[in-house]
DNA sequence: TGTACATCAGTGAACGCGCGTTCACTGATGTAC
DNA sequence: TGTACATCAGTGAACGCGCGTTCACTGATGTAC
């Protein structure tokens, strides 16, 4: 931990350049994240995040990268192991819900085609594919896992997007449930579902 | 029709502005798409286009109305009104194909929540939503057509944007297409589905 | 415990760039008579 | 058909801005002896 000791090292400007380089992004969008701005906002001068970041990409690959770690807890704190449709349901939920709190950093995450040179990026990437994927086996056994494992996960990001551009009705958290929910129930009504569903 | 008189008037400013703000789209993102370089590739004064667009916003906004009616006429062309399932995926595919082929301004189209100021806007969009819905009401009668087009085009929507960043496979148009299809398959072979599947 | 010194993490001036937008202007076009 | 003039659609110089990045630098920290 850094004392507020305002000296001349700042402690932990790494963190703190990530920190800051999330609030710009909400505040302003992605066209607001200049290195600049994010000095001035960590309260150092312009060329100090050069220490901890080799450029403008570097950094927004690091805030894509969190993004992608914080998106895989989030969806493992709704249901680590999710198989009936209510479950299923409740995770998608939160993949929506983590869209539509972060606007501006879910589409950083999902704005270009993973930067192959930050393997940070690309880890967290497979990460998430490969939980969708798990779920997908457990609820399905006997389904193609990798087809059907698309069709969800489609499915869900395609709601989180449409919420996010405003083209869905987005007006209350309750209203965005109740369409996840119908839509998740929608596809896994009609796939022989659950083997858990009615024990 | 403008002849080729290399004249001071351009003929068609307003027409020669929004073709080449598409190209710098896709060439270069939409960061590289600036009133400047717009005028540049007009191959007219910096300022020029500034007759024809109040700024650099209205520009935006004018090549998305453009990318929504051109998408609505994609879908209408591969099939008017499509009931069966092969149908549906057939139209599936079709908007998949346009967000792949142009993958800049699709993403220009669902970058924001709709400049309500547009109204070219707004209305290309809206026209959009009510394709969709037209869709499912013919398809599924029985069903709840604002709910269910929700669905469908949450799926379709989701599948050109992973594909978009590079999330699935889009190696050959062929394997987009398969996977296309075999997710509108999983979702409307579980809806007791279209009418008109076999006569 | 004290000192010398290497390394680390900052500073701040400076570079060149492209941008959006304004302004007063001017050449071309079209219309009234 | 010819002329006067209003309007339209361009020009080009100029503004101020924020950006990414470089460079030589310096203050703070930590380590070896």
């Amino acid at each position: 931990m850094p004392q507020a000791t305002s000296s001349y090292h700042h402690g932990d400007l790494r963190a703190a350049c990530l920190r800051a380089a999330r609030e710009l992004l909400e505040e302003d969008g992605s066209a607001g994240l200049s290195l600049r701005a994010v000095a001035r906002r960590a309260g150092v001068s312009a060329t100090a995040p050069y220490r901890h970041y080799a450029d403008r990409d570097a950094l927004v690959s690091a805030v894509a990268a969190e993004g992608y770690r914080e998106l895989a807890a989030h969806l493992v704190a709704a249901h680590p192991s999710p198989v009936t449709p209510d479950e299923l349901a409740a995770v998608a939920v939160a993949y929506v819900r983590f869209a539509l709190d972060r606007p501006a950093m879910f589409r950083v995450m999902f704005a270009e085609p993973c930067d192959p040179t930050s393997e940070e990026r690309v880890a967290a990437t497979a990460a998430i594919s490969e939980y969708v994927r798990d779920i997908v086996r457990g609820a399905f056994p006997g389904a193609d896992p990798d087809s059907l494992a698309t069709t969800v996960w489609a499915l869900v990001h395609g709601l989180a997007f449409l919420h996010l551009d405003g083209k869905l009705d987005a007006s209350s958290p309750e209203a965005v449930g109740t369409q996840v929910r119908a839509a998740v129930h929608a596809l896994f009504g009609a796939l022989g579902t659950a083997p858990r569903e009615e024990p």
